[in-house]
DNA sequence: GCCTGTGAATCCATTCACAGCT
DNA sequence: AGCTGTGAATGGATTCACAGGC
């Protein structure tokens, strides 16, 4: 893997999305998939999806395509999501179960191995057979027993940052945010922070453009 | 406003990005900000800030910085995000209820007017005194009735196209998609879709190099 | 002294266009 | 004939660096 040099970041992000029409054309039985056709699935330029893909290497034929199955192969694994990942939630509200529920993180390989909230009428719920829920209060020595390596936080943004730092220190490498706070940003972990307004935002923007 | 010329994609998104640390700010009650210290908030280059402004005007004093109540309503103005916008929602299972919920939403002026289910035992649910669940098949008349400016999908992926076309039908010019598929993108309307396992891949992406 | 506003320089990222393979 | 892979060209976006004002 890794043709080595480097890639850009936006790369990154444009493979994470050929990933589920990806999927969709394999459950549609369609095995063999152009450049073009694919860029079109998602609004991207065909050139681009053949740039991003020749940074790890050739995986198409010429004349042909793409093979489905293999292209699929080949970009989990170049996102590394071809193996299972270990993630905790924090926050059992609303979202946070929405989240737990969610059976597409399970598919691509994220499992919820732990779920932490601090209402005491939470804890001790029975999400799955092997999930329940925790006191917050036990976040740091069960976050590090359970190898868990993505955190979540679903909390409210009162307790966001204090989540944030427990996971910082229980070494939880990777942290989703989706409580309404910016979190200051541990040296030690990545953080991703998502506010849909920011989309509603970005759409209300483009209405108004046009008239 | 708009100082017009081109004003990059990016810049509208990281200034609806600014926002949030805006309001925190407000509601600590600090009234002047640095490009300096805004731009760590949201992990970005201090010029970056002041470009992004300056493509709208001139807004801050040199040798002081910004002042945030003024900053908050130029960039809401930019945005759009100073008026009230009409939502309607899709699919009420758990991330349905979950933004419904989510006062974020209301707080910047998006606010549910519908909320539209196919399962016979949601409809009638009483979602706040003004927000009943009403049938699928109401979608159409009722979000023209309404004058709904934006579409929310959270139904399962085997309906959302369908319902994507019927607000198109109805008039809808932007949807927010949080169903596992890539829409059809109708010519009418402005699509962004939300998927949340691209920012899990990412970080999964990010860790793995690290090493 | 401090922080903004912005042309100029740099750094990326996207797209073109065509050679190369099937 | 058709579609990939990729240098070269283009087009943006980010950052620098400093003039300008408080």
């Amino acid at each position: 893997m890794v043709k080595d040099n480097k890639i850009p970041d936006a790369t990154i992000e444009r493979i994470a999305l050929y990933l589920r029409p990806l999927e969709n054309l394999l459950d549609k039985g369609i095995t063999v998939i152009s450049s073009e056709k694919l860029a079109s699935m998602c609004s991207v330029n065909p050139a681009q999806v053949r740039k991003d893909l020749s940074y790890f290497g050739e995986f198409g034929v010429r004349g042909v395509g793409y093979d489905v199955r293999d292209l699929l192969q080949v970009t989990k694994k170049i996102l590394v999501s071809d193996r299972e990942w270990r993630a905790g939630i924090a926050g059992l509200g609303n979202m946070g179960m929405a989240l737990v529920r969610h059976e597409n993180f399970l598919k691509r390989g994220y499992r919820f191995v732990a779920a932490f909230d601090s209402e005491p009428q939470r804890i001790g719920l029975i999400l799955r057979n092997d999930l329940v829920v925790q006191p917050l209060s036990d976040l740091v020595p069960t976050a590090e027993r359970m190898k868990i390596e993505l955190g979540i936080i679903t909390t409210d943004p009162s307790q966001a940052q204090a989540v944030s730092d427990m996971f910082a220190e229980a070494g939880v490498k990777a942290i989703l945010n989706f409580s309404a706070i910016q979190l200051r940003q541990p040296e030690c972990c990545l953080v991703e922070n998502i506010d849909f307004t920011v989309h509603l935002d970005n759409l209300a923007y483009h209405l108004n453009k046009e008239d």
